[in-house]
DNA sequence: ACCAACATGTAAGAAGTTACATGATTTA
DNA sequence: TAAATCATGTAACTTCTTACATGTTGGT
């Protein structure tokens, strides 16, 4: 929709890049897109790269477009909560001894600090707010959506870790 | 782990209850039971209800519980942020129409919000803090999770929104 | 020459959803 | 006696992961 890209950039974007709301592994996407191209909502074209090397060029239809446009202005229910396997394993932190349970959410604490650092430095590159219906708006909510996401959560675990500390 | 339970039972807590990080459909539970049976980790009794009806009662074994605790104490990994299909939807907000948007945005709200009052009612349960190692401390735990989550969602909706009507 | 990155696929299996399928018990 | 809830399963399918499999290009 935003440009024609090849199954290796969307890949790329996906588990390099700073999408932080979906995901896929590179042996996912090259059958989606096949199957994307006989559907006839996506086509390619190959391009060469160096002497043989094939790229294959995907690009957006007409009908591909419509039918996104049609799904993306669908009101639609709230999905479940999605699966967290840290506060699964917090759900039954009673079985855990005092000693173990502070380095384990020390360590997701850590982990989520870092997160957020990465996704704080890529917010320097919105210095203002972009105006809507631009090609940035949607990079800037989502980012500061993730941004969210992550203080929401690392007040959580700050909350497990006082709750087994203070006792 | 902490009560005998039918896979029934299982279905009600993950469907109906208030488990808010983890689900099921019982058509997954019930293979995964016997999968479980076959691997020595739970066992069960058969009960009859009424006159006929057959209950099958599951109980941890103590290969199940130490198989448990040792998954429950391992230091891991963050998870990647989960998919979320109306954060997918805001990424390509670009595409819809200021009159079609804001109505899609409410319809969100109105949702989290409805979500989130359910959990506070919940809430009211815990009149005290449960104290650390209790079985209430687990339940009380990831319903602030839940909590605080709701919370923060509803902040990037309102977010969005006034993104799109500032404008 | 070597290595990192570019580039594209398939196969086997696990996880999860939807639909199919059946019957008993309790409550109004 | 009808409906809601209790109770347990299977089949087909979609989605996703891990591993297998191959070859090119560009930089040092």
């Amino acid at each position: 929709m935003q440009k024609n890209m090849t199954g290796y950039d969307i890949n790329k974007e996906f588990n390099h890049g700073l999408i932080d709301f979906w995901y896929a592994k590179h042996s996912q996407i090259y059958p989606e897109l096949k199957k994307l191209v006989n559907e006839g909502l996506i086509a390619y074209k190959i391009e060469i790269s160096g002497d043989v090397l094939e790229k294959k060029v995907y690009s957006i239809t007409d009908a591909g477009k419509s039918d996104f446009i049609e799904w993306l202005c669908q009101d639609v229910e709230i999905e479940p909560t999605p699966k967290d396997v840290f506060r699964l394993r917090m759900f039954f932190s009673q079985y855990i001894d005092r000693q173990t349970i502070i380095p384990l959410i020390d360590s997701q604490i850590k982990q989520h600090q870092k997160k957020l650092q990465r996704l704080l430095d890529t917010n320097h590159c919105f210095d203002d707010i972009p105006h809507p219906y631009s090609k940035e708006a949607g990079d800037y909510l989502v980012l500061q959506g993730a941004i969210m996401r992550e203080n929401y959560y690392l007040d959580w675990l700050e909350k497990c870790k006082q709750f087994y500390q203070t006792s």
